[in-house]
DNA sequence: CGCATATTCAACCATCCGGTTGACGATCGC
DNA sequence: GCGATCGTCAACCGGATGGTTGAATATGCG
């Protein structure tokens, strides 16, 4: 009986998942296309959207033959609260948020090296 | 070479961790007594501060026999600002942030049973 | 129908994580 | 100095985690 915020910061603890959410932030993805800028295996990707999904923090769709990914920022309501109490920090400042994402991106392991990081 | 991130988030991730914090939050505390309201051993105790620190969330000061812990909030800021940017939720709202709190330190895990959420 | 594409399942492996216990190093008070 | 207190270290254990590979399932297309 893991509370939200245990699913919720665990999944976010992991860089691939992250790079994974940056990517859904763009636009739905089919599972493919989540793996492919990757070089792990496209089921260890599919057990990362299991885990993203397990936490609310995705949904998955079949549509035919593919399923769509979609990102479920409502999710991340009770970690952000939880959070911004303890630091109580000034408002949202989504430049900050844009070279964090950035270095994110840069940094992920085996990252996805030919996504537009230009983008984001 | 884990990212900022993947430690904060990783300690963020267990419920006793998280309720150390928020013991924290109320006032600095010896490591005795920060493991005081726990049923787990004072090593596990110990190995959980250790976390925190790698993670930068908390500091540990020597003072004499005594170790003192401190709550470092800034160490939050860089997830704060990767999560809001995903979320953009509205500017922060302590009052959640109380009712959150209370729901975690009430499901701990053999929580802290006489520590008073009253005053959180 | 039959083949190709999309995704998951199952089994396995190495590593990490949270917990325990017992020994150890430091410091205080007498 | 000696004994008690504070905290960490080391070794160990069971279970979770992230990865792999190969088989299985589901759907679309010709």
């Amino acid at each position: 009986m893991a509370s939200d915020l245990d699913t919720v910061f665990s999944a976010l603890a992991d860089p691939t998942r992250r790079a994974i959410l940056a990517m859904l932030l763009e636009d739905d993805m089919a599972v493919t296309d989540v793996a492919e800028p990757f070089q792990t295996s496209l089921a260890a990707i599919s057990k990362h959207l299991s885990v993203l999904a397990e936490a609310g923090l995705i949904s998955r769709e079949r549509r035919g033959r593919v399923i769509w990914c979609k990102l479920e920022p409502d999710a991340l309501r009770g970690a952000s609260v939880w959070m911004q109490g303890f630091g109580q920090f000034e408002p949202v400042d989504l430049d900050a948020f844009e070279r964090f994402l950035e270095g994110e991106l840069a940094k992920s392991p085996e990252g996805p090296d030919d996504v537009e990081t230009t983008s984001v």
